[in-house]
DNA sequence: AACGCTTACAACCGCTTCGCT
DNA sequence: TAGCGAAGCGGTTGTAAGCGT
């Protein structure tokens, strides 16, 4: 992390553009302008929003930091599962892998990998290289992906697949402000905890502030049954297939909400249509305009941009994998080589 | 409490790709 | 087709925070 320049000029007094950590207020700035304007050419979005950074800055940081769908919070076993999985197949192409996990960043993934993933499996492999002398031990050179997959020290095995409520680490502080001062509603009769950008909904179904929705128990979460982290319940993991849908098939469910001031209170109503998969899909796009900074009147014409932002985003990233699978072999399986 | 080491991750850098003229 | 600017991507760096001594 860098520490933040406190002012624009260099030394000769002339204006230059910032760099090193964004502070809350640039944050808010960005935010507002891309929620207000639209994205379109970085350079103009730096400049237009009074922000001494450069266009490339400005979009990375929306992209890593303040994209309203980013999922925060640790990886889920699942998660790194599917991680590994990929990694397999497409070697450090960390924007293909992250077009696999929703709400996820590429750098994030890449942070990851490197920090942790890398370092977990690379202990793994030297124990088990300690005891490789063992008959059944396979061939590091040999063995099958398709299969090795179940056998991937380190990790917590997931046949117990209930979704965890998504821990926090700690988002930019405007966020933290944008998510605490919205989550605190109550949805037709289900009362909610926030537990930072992730809230609670009481009789143990979870979803987070990009509106991803767990249901403990049933299990019914977007992920699980779209088949991002396996096909059943009792079938990921250990002992189960890594099953990976096509991109096309991850779809947004359009949430719908309607907000009645009643003395103070607002009540939200949300129908939650299910589509394909029965895969239930929040999305209260209003508790991320509500604290932007927004005018009333303006809401309504943000929330279509940020839904077709969000819907964009989700179908962007066709990718190869398909033709990637003709050829398996091409890529290190698990090579920490590099 | 102070220090040094490790970890996690935000952000930068440089290269490639893409789209427009 | 060449040239240019913007966007995208992966590798790398720097540092706050955590941890052990």
């Amino acid at each position: 992390m860098r520490k933040p320049e406190h002012n624009g000029k260099n030394n000769n007094g002339m204006n230059k553009l910032r760099k090193g950590l964004w502070s809350p207020e640039e944050d808010d700035k960005l935010m507002n302008y891309i929620v207000n304007n639209g994205q379109g050419c970085w350079t103009d979005v730096a400049r237009n929003a009074g922000l001494q950074r450069c266009g490339k800055s400005c979009r990375l940081r929306w992209i890593n930091y303040l994209r309203p769908d980013l999922r925060r919070g640790a990886f889920s076993p699942q998660e790194e599962e599917l991680i590994i999985h990929l990694h397999s197949l497409l070697g450090n192409r960390w924007s293909q892998i992250a077009a696999r996990l929703p709400g996820r960043t590429d750098n994030e993934i890449k942070n990851f990998w490197n920090s942790t993933i890398k370092k977990r499996l690379k202990n793994k492999s030297m124990s088990t290289t300690k005891t490789s002398a063992s008959p059944n031990a396979s061939d590091s050179k040999s063995h099958d992906p398709k299969k090795d997959h179940n056998n991937m020290g380190g990790f917590i095995p997931t046949q117990h697949a209930r979704i965890m409520p998504m821990s926090t680490s700690s988002p930019s502080p405007s966020i933290q402000t944008t998510i605490d001062n919205t989550m605190m509603n109550n949805i037709e009769g289900f009362s909610m905890h926030v537990d930072g950008l992730n809230m609670q909904i009481a009789r143990g179904s979870y979803f987070n502030a990009i509106g991803q929705c767990f249901d403990e128990y049933n299990c019914k979460g977007f992920y699980l049954e779209n088949g991002v982290f396996g096909s059943s319940v009792n079938n990921i993991g250990v002992g189960g297939d890594m099953f990976v849908p096509p991109l096309e098939s991850v779809s947004t469910t359009t949430i719908t909400t309607t907000n009645n001031n009643h003395s103070n209170h607002e009540s939200v109503e949300i129908k939650c249509k299910r589509e394909t998969n029965n895969s239930t899909y929040f999305e209260d796009i209003n508790n991320i305009l509500n604290n932007c900074g927004v005018s009333n009147n303006k809401r309504a014409e943000n929330k279509i941009r940020v839904e077709n932002m969000l819907q964009e985003e989700l179908t962007i990233g066709e990718w190869e994998l398909e033709e990637l699978m003709k050829d398996v072999s091409s890529f290190p399986f698990l090579d920490f080589s590099y």
